[in-house]
DNA sequence: GTATGTGAACTATTTCACAGCT
DNA sequence: AGCTGTGAAATAGTTCACATAC
């Protein structure tokens, strides 16, 4: 890795690349070129090359990339040579979704507790997972050596949420609800506001 | 609204905005300033003004902006003055979630219906909607009038399903499934790639 | 005095284009 | 010949800073 600042977009595709070139490698396609990556992950040869760039040099000049050995090398830049525990806060729909979400752990993120305030939702299981009273989160979160925390409640209650996992000393956030969260800048927060991904496609609909 | 391009950020920003100045207008708070309307959002004061600027000029030199009539103007900016009809594939945990979300009719979106290829899951209910057969689709589209398909199928019969929701005439796609879909350049599609967010969160745990 | 609207400056990101390697 | 790796050019997006309006 050179010591350039990485692009966040670059991040992301990152594990576009990675997946695709998992599957090439499955189907024992041995190498592959930006341009045929690209193709495949609708984004340009240049852009390939350019995100690959930031961490080494990964290919063979007029071959291409070998797949097994990119899969490698971007595991270990990507943390997936490792299991991350993640928290669930909030039982509801979302949160079910999440913790049923098919192979996540194949993606390195093992959902190890899902918390609630409601009493009604205490006790229950969620795949295997038992949802615990919020007041439990800070004794949990360092038994179970918990690294992220995901906020699945309603907005309302999401700030106070948020401090919770601050002070159980979790330090990644993935946030759902529909509000800007303040928190310590030490705190990652990473916002994915549903609701707001699909309203933007309405503004597309009324100025296309 | 002037001619030059308005950048993709800006416009979920709008969205934000939106919210802040519903809930001021409701609490009867006049006017609102950019910079404290971007000390709420967590946004710069020069964002707010500039983002603002590609549809208009709202503010008032002085003392800021009319909550309620920055609100009226972005409700028409962001078309949501109307109701865009929405149908969701797949209706596993995530496609619930989203049935379930609270307040979807309040962002101008209506679900009106649930398709999916399970036949276990046919004909129950989620919420008010009745899941069909997904071979229903294109005869439904255009009953219902429907604008936005969700796909929130797993990633194996994700571009099946986009393919579906083309030839049934929806042009605008929220793709909920790990894969990069590949059709034509009329259709808009916007990923949400849930693992992916997260798996984001782990480079940083990483990388720190 | 206070706060907008907006060119200009700056910063970030993507695309180009090509020298150099296999 | 084919394809990478990477500076340079181009494009996009954000922040600055100030003339202007109330």
């Amino acid at each position: 890795m050179n010591g350039k600042k990485v692009p966040e977009g670059t991040i992301s595709r990152l594990f576009i690349y990675y997946r695709e070139v998992s599957e090439l490698s499955s189907l024992k396609i041995k190498t592959i070129s930006s341009a045929e990556l690209g193709e495949r992950t609708n984004l340009s040869d240049a852009q390939v090359r350019k995100d690959l760039g930031y961490f080494g040099q990964f290919g063979v000049s007029g071959s291409g990339y070998d797949t097994s050995e990119l899969k490698k090398a971007l595991e270990k830049i990507l943390g997936k040579d490792r299991t991350w525990n993640v928290a669930v806060i909030g039982a509801g729909h979302l949160g079910a979704a999440l913790l049923s979400y098919p192979g996540f752990k194949n993606y390195g993120l093992e959902i190890v507790a899902a918390f609630d305030s409601d009493s009604k939702r205490i006790g229950k299981k969620l795949g295997e997972i038992e949802v615990q009273l919020i007041s439990d989160l800070s004794k949990t979160a360092k038994d179970k050596k918990i690294h992220i925390g995901i906020i699945t409640v309603p907005a309302a209650s999401a700030q106070e949420v948020a401090e919770k996992l601050v002070e159980a000393g979790i330090e990644y956030i993935l946030n759902f609800a529909p509000v800007s969260l303040d928190v310590p800048d030490s705190i990652k927060v990473k916002d994915v506001d549903l609701s707001r991904e699909l309203e933007t496609l309405t503004y597309f609909l009324v100025n296309k």
